[in-house]
DNA sequence: TTCTCCAATCAAGCGGAGTTGATGGGTCTT
DNA sequence: AAGACCCATCAACTCCGCTTGATTGGAGAA
C-alpha cells in the first residue's frame, strides 16, 4: 500500500475522472473559493487566513484539507505555523481536462426510434 | 503584465463566481458527467439516455435539470419526446473563468508575524 | 373520446458534506 | 519544568443533495 496522498504530479498531468471530480467539488464551495483567492496573493499561514476570512479555526482547517486532498494545495511546517500554497498545475490540469471534455462536442443529430 | 503561459482562450462570455460555482457543482457528479459524456456524441432524447446509462427516469430527469439549470445543456421538444444537446460555450467559460483563477498565482511569501 | 407512451414534478426517506465545540499533538517562550 | 500558542483531529449535530416511487401533464395513437 503507499503513502497516497500524491493525487497532483507537477503541472499539466492528464487526470483521471476521479481526479477531476474531485478537484471540481473542490472548488465548488464559496469558503474554499474564498480560500483559493486568498492564496492567489501568495503563501499564507493558517493564522492569517482565519483573520482575513473571519473563519473558525476548525472550519478553516477542515477546508483546507479538502482542497489539498485534491492536489490544490500544498502545506509547509515553519516553526509552529503552517504555510499553504497554491498548486497552479492543479487548476491547469483542470483546464486541461475541461478542454478535452469539450473537444467531443460536435456530432451529427440522432434521431429517436 | 500576463503570465503568459497559456494560449489565453478568450471565453465567450464572462461568468460571475456564482455561475462559476454553479457549473462547478453540476460538473461534480459522476451521473451528470457520464450524462455530459453520452451527450458529446451529440443530441439525444431522454429515454434513450435511460437506456445508455441505465438511470431511471425519475433520477435522470432530476440530474438533466440541473445541468440545464446550470447552462451546460438546453432542450428541444419534438413530438413526445425531448431531446437535450450540450451547450459548450458553457464549458469554454468555465475554462476561462478557471484560467482567470490560475492567472493570480504569481506573488512573494508573506511571512506571519 | 380513451388509451399509451414520454418526461417533469412531487413527497418522503436516506446519506454524506459541512458546522460546531472540545480535545490532543507539536513548537516556542518563560 | 509549565504555560502559551498554532494547528489538526475528533464526536455530535444540522442540513442539503440525492434517491425512490408515485403522480401529473402533454403529445400521439387507436
Amino acid at each position: 500500500m503507499r503513502p497516497a496522498s500524491l493525487p497532483a504530479a507537477p503541472s499539466t498531468t492528464e487526470l483521471g475522472p476521479d481526479q477531476a471530480r474531485q478537484l471540481l467539488k473542490a472548488l465548488a464551495d464559496p469558503i474554499r473559493l474564498q480560500v483559493i483567492e486568498a492564496l492567489g496573493g501568495g503563501e499564507r499561514c493558517v493564522c492569517e487566513l482565519t483573520e482575513v476570512l473571519g473563519l473558525a479555526q476548525s472550519k478553516l482547517s477542515f477546508h483546507l484539507k479538502v482542497l489539498k486532498d485534491a492536489g490544490l494545495l500544498t502545506d509547509r511546517q515553519s516553526g509552529r505555523w503552517v504555510y499553504y500554497r497554491l498548486q497552479p498545475g492543479a487548476l491547469n490540469s483542470l483546464r486541461g481536462w475541461l478542454g478535452d471534455l469539450a473537444a467531443g462536442c460536435t456530432a451529427p443529430a440522432h434521431p429517436c426510434s
